[in-house]
DNA sequence: ACCTATTCATAACG
DNA sequence: TCGTTATGAATAGGT
């Protein structure tokens, strides 16, 4: 929309990439505002700049309102590697809770307090230990016991034309699940195929560690 | 766009107003893919349709790498209401947690795994009790001791012109924050202002349980 | 779904 | 960064 045709491809000169960035972006969240006033629904948009700036909009909502419910959808209207997400949610309770502690240890050194919240760290921990537990066994378990988790058919895999560079289809309910140059691979089946014995072993745990756990199917 | 100018105000007509929404969400979507290649940025989108189905996008990225990293971002980058998000995602830890547990019993009735799920879900349960505690604490002490928290110069309240309804102004790093209908109020300060107990009164305690104990300010 | 008259968004330029 | 304008895009209403 301008003088010429825009070919879709990253804006390698730095200031045009910029001054793009910051049209579109505003065009982008009037556009959102008006699809949620002009439509009643609720809406959130999230936005890093290059420069790791953050923006964001949100209708007549908060925007945390529409991130809970988003969270708190069942799992096949979401999509795969939410259990990632849940973990670093609970590094951030970790962070607030250290914020906290400190601000009771300037503010009151009181025993009673402290004990209250030491306790808390350590349950804290111990969760996220026994979570990482549960989620490996709860990995192995769905990948060897129950194909349809997570449900496919939830899922639309979109990949990009490379010279236009568009979506396939904009009219599913579900899209933006590009792939990210990541191949697949399955060592979860590839190692406990066939076997009922709870015992994971340590090539999974290491995938899972790495955050490539759950990057099969 | 379209054959006459449209006023930015709910469609009351219900075929109408669908049509819309199929139609503005996917050039929205489009947009948003075009600004993610375009400028090379992290994005995350997110809708609700009035029938409660969701639609969201991302590019290259994962959504929740993106939600993540919104969640990991220090408060002051975010705006307020956090704590409420974060229990509502621990909720959804739960959720998982229960799942995880149900499949366990189905597939693998074994007396460890179940001793230590129990344990995690009854860890689980004195987090979230503790974290109500420190919650409340914690916001007691900031109300008192710690004026300038939440920044209120990082977020950037929007009202709306009642006739354009557009917002003031798109060219912010943070917008959205629609005041929701709520009027400020401010119990905390109210019943507390200039106490160093760190007894927490009643009252206070019931507008943390029915969501209204942060809405001041 | 498709069509097209219009309005809107924006790329290039100053 | 900011305003202008020629041009390409999005879309409201109709079929």
């Amino acid at each position: 929309m301008g003088r010429v045709k825009l070919q879709i491809k990253r804006i390698e000169n730095d200031t045009n990439r910029q001054v793009t960035f910051s049209k579109r972006r505003s065009g982008l969240i009037k556009k959102a505002y008006e699809l949620s006033i002009l439509c009643d629904i609720e809406i959130a948009l999230i936005m890093f700049s290059p420069s790791g700036r953050v923006s964001h909009f949100s209708g007549k909502k908060r925007i945390e309102d529409v991130l809970s419910r988003y969270i708190n959808l069942p799992d096949q209207d979401r999509g795969r590697y939410w259990f990632q997400f849940l973990l670093s949610t609970l590094k951030k309770l970790q962070a607030e809770n250290d914020f906290a502690l400190q601000l009771a240890r300037v503010y009151e050194p009181e025993p009673l307090t402290l004990t209250s919240m030491a306790e808390f760290e350590s349950c804290e921990k111990n969760l996220e230990q026994t979570l990482a537990r549960i989620t490996q066994r709860k990995n192995y378990l769905m990948t060897n016991h129950i194909s349809s988790f997570p449900d496919p058919s939830s899922v639309q895999q979109m990949y990009l034309d490379a010279q236009e560079g568009m979506p396939a289809s904009f009219g599913n309910e579900v899209v933006g699940w590009f792939s990210d140059n990541e191949q697949s691979q399955n060592p979860t089946t590839q190692y406990c195929a066939g076997s009922e014995s709870p015992c994971i072993p340590d090539s999974i745990l290491n995938a899972w560690s790495n955050g490539t756990w759950n990057k099969h199917e």
